[in-house]
DNA sequence: GCCGTTTTCGGCCCGACTGTTTTCAGTCG
């Protein structure tokens, strides 16, 4: 697929572009066709193919053009030319914080600025300083945004995010508890985004500056950058940079959304508000110099005639015209989740007894889970052999027999193997409850056909983090999530939304992507410890991002439910032949 | 460069903050 290519070269463009000084919308037009091209879950190639480029929101005639030159050729021949008189490291350059297309143009022409290195030099020797228009405080926050750059890495998984914000909800309510109203997390957090770039939090006061003075000398801080009556802006542990915006009672609701974004969400409701002759802002909204409203986030959007959208949903992905003709879908919710279906024990590499996980799952206020612990070719991770694993069924039997109010399933993950046959024979999957089907090993080797050759097996239930992809670590494989999809379809497989932070796989997309063909999602932790439980939040924050409904989810079943869905319980197969 | 429930031309979101300036440009979110 070529489509994270040319989204990146779209954003170069507009780079390069705004170097150049060109006009605003034209490289906004870039950018916005950038985004929507690496938000396809398509092959762009297809839909040129196809002659169906024109449908990708953004795309006009000229970039029709440039797609098709770049998919036939490999090279768009006026990026060549634009590339000429620019920085040999401008997208380097534009990436440093408080150093911007002007400032770099001017660095550029004056002083030959091309690399880091130079701004570094010019940086050290005065000459920047010297420039029209800067001074010595100017080039010192360069200064700092070269350092920034160097140090921090650009954006941290929501699962190291959220127990900061957690952190710093529970300092702010013991130290300035009685001087605040509504808190809440605002930004990509609140959206719950798979990674956030820093952190957002609105706290309702008409103390703001006795709220901003706490928190930025909350213990951790190592670097405080702005302090005043309405922000505080810290750095924690030289790791998360997190804001703090005190806002009036009158305004918290227009600040929640405004804060809250997306950049693009905020953008489409103010072109419908100026169309509607009225403006928002992060103080409400306005009909002139009349007030109307902006104490909830409810009256925001009612005055914009739109239902309340749920963050997660705030991407500018349909989610404003679907509220406009009140069709948003009911989305899933963390508590209607009555299962967790892919667990560990210390069978394979879990770190628990399959009594004492169990128990932890059942505190978790589920009404059945299952184990599935890894097959015999997972020898990484102490896969069960087959005697070990007929074993492992009749102990889970004998634990069942110490509840009645919860249902332990025998399950396994098991491995799909290079040949895209499964690591145990169908009469011993025959013997489980559940089957999860996942791919840990040789991931160059056609794992599409693999998958689809999987989910053709009746036992198998879910596909295991379907794409492989480690968030922080690696790309997932090489795989055609559309085919999967449709095999997932045909056969009533469901795909899983692996909860645990650095996987979230399938992403947000993939999983719309799968409900919108009524393919059913099943969210799972793949806990190998009680500690990682409490991620099917992160789970279920990427369902409802990707419009996922509750009944779309297998975990939100009843076990008759759950068991009557399953391939090898249904009277009609769906198998494919 | 895109796009149309005022438009095929003339728009294209809004404000805070900072630092450099004496009224504003640049950067950011």
């Amino acid at each position: 697929m070529k489509n994270i290519e040319l989204a990146r070269l779209f954003d170069q463009i507009g780079d390069i572009l705004e170097f150049r000084g060109e006009l605003i919308f034209k490289i906004n037009a870039y950018r916005k066709a950038s985004r929507a091209i690496h938000e396809l879950t398509v092959d762009v190639a297809d839909l040129w193919q196809q002659n169906r480029l024109a449908e990708i929101p953004g795309v006009g005639k000229g970039l029709q053009e440039k797609i098709a030159e770049y998919l036939s050729s490999g090279t768009i021949i006026e990026m060549e030319a634009l590339l000429q008189g620019v920085p040999k490291d401008l997208f380097e350059l534009l990436s440093i914080q408080n150093f911007g297309p002007k400032t770099a143009a001017l660095a550029y022409k004056e002083l030959g600025v091309e690399t880091i290195a130079d701004l570094q030099r010019v940086i050290g020797d005065g000459s920047l300083a010297q420039l029209p228009g800067m001074g010595a405080k100017k080039v010192e926050n360069i200064r700092k945004g070269v350092e920034l750059r160097a140090s921090a890495s650009d954006r941290i998984s929501i699962g190291l995010a959220i127990p900061v914000v957690e952190e710093i909800l529970e300092y702010l309510h013991k130290t300035v508890g009685d001087k605040i109203g509504r808190i809440t997390p605002a930004g990509s957090v609140r959206r719950g985004r798979e990674t956030v770039h820093d952190i957002d939090i609105l706290v309702e006061t008409s103390q703001g500056a006795a709220v901003i003075d706490a928190f930025v000398h909350m213990p951790g801080v190592t670097q405080i950058s702005g302090a005043g009556d309405t922000k505080g802006s810290v750095m924690l542990q030289d790791r998360v940079q997190v804001d703090v915006r005190a806002v009036d009672k009158d305004s918290f609701g227009a600040a929640q959304q405004y804060f809250t974004g997306s950049k693009e969400h905020n953008v489409h409701l103010r072109e419908i508000a100026k169309k509607m002759g009225l403006k928002i802002n992060e103080y409400g909204v306005f009909s002139g110099e009349e007030r109307r409203g902006g104490e909830t986030e409810e009256q925001v959007y009612q005055l914009l005639g739109l239902q309340w959208i749920p963050a997660e949903l705030r991407e500018d992905r349909g989610e404003i015209e679907a509220a406009a003709k009140d069709q948003l879908p009911q989305l899933l919710d963390l508590k209607d989740i009555k299962s967790d279906l892919h667990i560990h024990s210390n069978s394979s590499d879990g770190q628990y007894s399959l009594a004492d996980m169990a128990e932890e799952v059942r505190k978790m206020g589920y009404s059945h889970m299952a184990f599935c612990d890894h097959s015999r070719s997972a020898r990484y991770a102490n896969g069960l052999e087959e005697t070990r694993l007929l074993r492992q069924i009749d102990d889970i039997r004998t634990l069942q027999k110490k509840y009645d109010d919860f249902t332990i399933l025998a399950g396994c993950e098991v491995d799909i193997l290079p040949d895209g046959s499964l690591d145990y024979p169908d009469s011993l999957l025959a013997e489980l409850d559940f089957v999860v089907a996942s791919i840990h090993s040789a991931f160059k080797t056609d794992p599409t056909a693999r998958t689809l050759a999987a989910m053709q097996n009746k036992y198998v239930d879910v596909i295991g983090h379907p794409t492989g992809r480690l968030i922080s670590r690696r790309e997932g494989f090489e795989i055609d999530i559309n085919a999967v999809v449709e095999m997932a379809r045909k056969t009533g497989t469901a795909l899983e939304i692996n909860s645990f932070w650095d996987r979230l796989d399938l992403c947000d997309l993939h999983a719309r992507l799968a409900v919108e063909q009524e393919v059913k999602i099943s969210i799972n932790t793949d806990a190998h410890h009680p500690t990682h439980l409490p991620m099917m939040r992160y789970g279920v924050s990427t369902a409802r991002r990707g419009w996922v409904r509750k009944s779309d989810v297998i975990n939100t079943f009843s076990l008759e439910a759950l068991k009557k869905w399953q391939k090898r319980n249904q009277t009609v197969s769906k198998r494919v032949k």
